[in-house]
DNA sequence: TTCATTGCTTGAGGACATCAACCATCTACC
DNA sequence: GGTAGATGGTTGATGTCCTCAAGCAATGAA
């Protein structure tokens, strides 16, 4: 029987846990509604984000937790919209950057001023409270 | 050009929206690989987590955020590896309800020890931190 | 050169996602 | 009652993603 917490009481590391496994739930939810708007998938615009600058789609595999193949695909069809293409390294020929177009830049920039004005509840913590934020943010989950 | 801030500096708002789309990833990034280690998706581990309770279809659509027509298929794949059945409400022969099997209760609290003992970092957080955490991540991500 | 490695693509098969259409049941109302 | 509308769930079609195995092209080192 989970115990009634009153909210000024401190939650066990497995509540928190919970707590985490709703805010990564809320915040994908956001994220995935922004880019459905613009009617992209999750991964579509993950990957824009992660295009602020111009990577071989090998870096965006590793970056994005998922197989090169599977770059490919989203690749392909960001291509497809104008929102990126590819540029063959003039270093090493294997290597394709994906860059971000024009529009595609716009569309990075739209979808996280969006993202941003949604999530209010950012807004209002101060800079203290930003920084214990991000400090503990880091000590659950350090590194990548 | 982005200014090298000490890590003794408050983050930006924007900066921080940053940090939680880390987090969110590493996040999941955990808890589908703690599931795929039994050979579940995100999706059915999401699921197999959220059915501590017996549920409504209906109602695991809401929580997933999906479609009705999804959870048809993820409960079929579920129940196909007796993780799960369903149970025809007597009360609405309409609805049915999604209930654990002995299996998939035990999977349940493995997913959820092995997670819990992946996220090191939660454990080394005392009861004023984890309070505070609590606290920012409602007040980011208000209700569900 | 030759060989092993690396970056990317392709193809097959499964899992999700969305949408429209459908059946069964329940609820309201005449 | 009996009919209409709403609700819970399933099915089917189509597209995206996921994984894995196989393959090609370019690189780097022996």
């Amino acid at each position: 029987m989970t115990p009634t917490t009153p909210t000024s009481t401190a939650p066990s590391p497995v509540q928190l846990m919970d707590q985490l496994a709703q805010a990564a739930a809320g915040y994908y939810r956001a994220f995935a509604a922004v880019a459905a708007e613009r009617g992209l998938t999750l991964m579509q615009g993950k990957m824009l984000s992660l295009l602020r600058r111009p990577m071989p789609m090998r870096t965006l595999a590793e970056l994005l937790a998922c197989d090169a193949s599977n770059v490919t695909g989203i690749v392909d069809r960001l291509e497809a919209r104008g929102l990126a293409r590819r540029e063959v390294d003039p270093g090493d020929r294997r290597i394709k950057n994906v860059v971000l177009t024009e529009e595609g830049e716009e569309t990075v920039r739209a979808i996280r001023a969006e993202l941003m004005s949604g999530l209010t509840g950012l807004e209002q913590l101060d800079e203290e409270e930003r920084l214990t934020f991000q400090e503990l943010l880091v000590r659950v989950f350090p590194l990548a």
